[in-house]
DNA sequence: CTGGAGCTTACCATCATGGCAAGGTCAAGC
DNA sequence: GCTTGACCTTGCCATGATGGTAAGCTCCAG
C-alpha cells in the first residue's frame, strides 16, 4: 500500500483528512438510498465499512468515491453483477482496457435490442391508436386487432 | 345469453362445437406457457375454465380467444393490470372507443419514455466505448467516467 | 397392467427496490 | 439530566413476470 497521499485509495478511516458519514448522509451524497447502499453491501458490492462502536456504518471519502461508481454503472443500466465486474477491473491496476470494453460493448448491444423491442410495440400502437377514431362508438380497432 | 351460435361468447364448454384442450394444448396454441396462464387464472385475469372429473383444466375455443388477446396485450408490452383493464373494456359492448385511445395513447408515451432512457444509457455508453482504445493496456475512458 | 407423459398444487427463486416494525442511538433544547 | 425527534440497526414482506422443482395424481398406449 503506498501512503502517497495523491492515491485515492490510501485515503481511509485513519486518514485525518477523510469527513465520515453516516448512511444517511451517503446516501445523499452518492445518490443512492440508504436501503440500497445496505444491500449492495450484504450481497457484497461493497465492502464491509467501518462502525462506529454502537454500530452505525462509517462512510469515508473513498467508499463515497465507490459508491458513486456503483451509481453511474446503475445509471447507464448495468445490473449488480455487471457492476461487480466493472468494479473488479476498475481495481485491477493490471486489466486490459479491451476487456472493459468489451464487456461495455456487449450491454450496449444488449440495449439496442431491448430498444427496438420496444420501438416495435411503441409503432404498433401508435399504428393502432391513429386507426381509432377514439369517441363514444365501442366499434374500435384496437380491441379488434387485440383479438384476432 | 344469446344462443346465437355466430356469437363467439355462446361458445362454451356445453357447445357440440368446441373442441377441448388440457392446459398443455391450450399453452402451445396461444404461446402462452402452461406455469403462467394458471398464473393468470390465479389472479383473476383468467375465468377459471371447467375442470374434469379428477381437475384437469379444460380450454375451450373461447377461452383460447381469450388466452390469445392477453398475449397479443402482453407482447405489446401491457402489464398484467392493464391487460385487466382491455379486457373489462373487450367485454363491455358499451365501452366508448376513445377509452381504450386514451388508455393504449398513456402506454405509447411510458413506452416512449422508456425507449428514451434506453436511447440515452446507449448513447452514453457507445460514445465512451468509441473513446476506448481496447487494447492491452490499463488506461480505460470507460472506467474514468464511472469513476468521476 | 405398466410406464411415461401430462396434470395438480405448493413452495422457492429471480432482480432492484420500497415499506414497515421493533428497537437502539444521538444530539438539541429545556 | 431528561425528553424528544431524527436517525440508525436488523429482519421480514412485497412488488411483477416468469421459471424451477417436488410430490403426487391421471390418462393413454402398448
Amino acid at each position: 500500500m503506498s501512503a502517497d497521499a495523491t492515491d485515492a485509495r490510501s485515503i481511509d478511516a485513519r486518514s485525518m483528512y477523510t469527513r465520515l458519514m453516516n448512511i444517511g448522509e451517503a446516501a445523499q451524497a452518492s445518490g443512492i438510498s440508504a436501503k440500497m447502499i445496505r444491500h449492495y453491501e450484504q450481497i457484497g458490492l461493497m465492502p464491509k465499512v467501518a462502525r462506529t462502536f454502537s454500530g452505525y456504518r462509517l462512510y469515508n471519502q473513498n467508499d463515497l468515491h465507490l459508491l458513486c461508481f456503483i451509481r453511474h454503472a446503475r445509471d447507464l443500466g448495468f445490473s449488480t453483477v455487471q457492476i461487480g465486474k466493472l468494479l473488479e477491473l476498475w481495481h485491477n491496476q493490471q486489466r486490459p482496457s479491451s476487456e472493459v470494453k468489451a464487456m461495455v460493448s456487449e450491454h450496449v448491444r444488449t440495449l439496442k435490442q431491448k430498444i427496438a423491442e420496444l420501438e416495435a410495440m411503441q409503432a404498433e400502437l401508435q399504428r393502432l391508436v391513429d386507426g381509432c377514431h377514439g369517441d363514444q362508438r365501442p366499434d374500435c380497432p384496437i380491441l379488434d386487432r387485440l383479438a384476432n
